[in-house]
DNA sequence: ACAAAATGTAAAGCAAGCTTGACATAAATA
DNA sequence: TATTTATGTCAAGCTTGCTTTACATTTTGT
């Protein structure tokens, strides 16, 4: 499942670990989820698309 | 995390079986999360949301 | 060029998602 | 009422999501 995070997040200039902070989770998690390692769990999902102030389906598309 | 599968299953005459067939999972997973045993992965929330015609974030509530 | 910050990646371990098989209870129907 | 269909639930096992620690590489800034 590919994602918008990186260019989101670049838009708001966050490090991952700024983002990953933000998420409560580690960074270690926010490189993985941009490298398309894995996909976040669905309530991840939600705090993702809450920060980054897009619906769950224009980040993520499967 | 609550959600609105119940109710849009039985819109359509649904049950768990025929649902979980739809989406290639086994009729435990539908009926756990129906019952809030856990959350569905994310490519499985989609998927959910495509049979049931709706956005991830009306179907799912944090 | 150099140092610092950001990103990528790996291993080991625990938690959550999902499987199959089996059985109990509830709801629908003949 | 009796039988079938639908739902709930449990256990064991496998896979995926996420953690921490650690280190290598790339990018940024002086």
């Amino acid at each position: 499942m590919k994602n918008q995070i990186k260019a989101l997040r670049a838009e708001r200039n966050w490090t991952q670990a700024n983002l990953a902070e933000l998420l409560d989770v580690s960074r270690q998690t926010v490189n993985a989820i941009e490298t398309g390692k894995f996909d976040p769990s669905l309530p991840l999902a939600f705090k993702i698309a809450r920060l980054l102030e897009r619906p769950i389906e224009e980040i993520f598309e499967d």
